[in-house]
DNA sequence: TTATTATCTGAACAAACGCTCATGTAGAGA
DNA sequence: TCTCTACATGAGCGTTTGTTCAGATAATAA
């Protein structure tokens, strides 16, 4: 467009300038629940790891213990039970007791459809990928 | 299943014992690449940050210059740029330049479809969400 | 040229993260 | 009971992350 955008002066809260204050209001008029924004940030967060993303790729073929996955990732079993509880926080994943040993499982499909896609879009991506 | 599972002492370079030798080769087997691990795992982290899904869930609608993302999110100009190099090294947002203003819009459906997905697993879940 | 606006970038810093280490706990067997 | 195994947990520590601040850059206009 060829008229300059208006310029809009702003509440005291933010000494930000702001040149579409139209589509800040629709911005935040579609915008989800703070709440939202906070638990979906926290899953993806859960999947930004590496060695997570490895366990629930392995567990989505079969249930494994702590051992099994520590030595599969080449780390401590310390480190795979932190992992592992920080997965279990999201309820990505579950576990059954048989005796001493204790078995991880896929809980919820979210999470490798949500690995899937990425994969997807990452062999899909780009050559820069 | 009823008789005790072997115990399978292992390889030099990690001390810890495995109880499934078999799930552990298994799962070597179906594993993904290191890189593809190393790429999810920062599409994820890149989407585990609450105003970065507020950027790309506003972008998704209508494309918005850096003060009017400022405004929207209530943080200062400089955080935003920051953010949007972040969104822009993963391909999930481009820009236009209009004069001194850069528009950023939505360069990859891949990251909303995945905001969308965890937007319903967080919807259908257990009410301890 | 100089001034102004919009954006970008590097430094700094507090907070969060992921690991190791040491310790604690639960179940099975002698 | 005691011991061993499998796992969990808290402390500590180095690394990463997200922000603000200050300064640099690019485009426009006087």
């Amino acid at each position: 467009m060829s008229k300059s955008p208006e310029i809009h002066n702003l509440n005291e809260s933010c000494d930000c300038r702001c040149i579409h204050q139209e589509r800040v209001d629709a911005a935040h008029e579609q915008a989800l629940a703070a709440k939202d924004y906070e638990q979906i940030a926290a899953l993806f967060k859960t999947l930004g790891d590496p060695n997570r993303l490895r366990i629930l790729w392995a567990l989505d073929r079969e249930e494994m213990c702590v051992c099994d996955l520590a030595l599969f990732l080449g780390v401590s079993e310390s480190a795979v039970s932190h992992q592992l509880r920080h997965l279990r926080q999201l309820h990505l994943v579950t576990n059954r007791r048989k005796g001493p040993v204790v078995y991880y499982r896929i809980s919820d499909s979210h999470g490798c459809r949500l690995i899937q896609l990425a994969l997807e879009r990452i062999r899909e991506g780009s050559p820069s990928f």
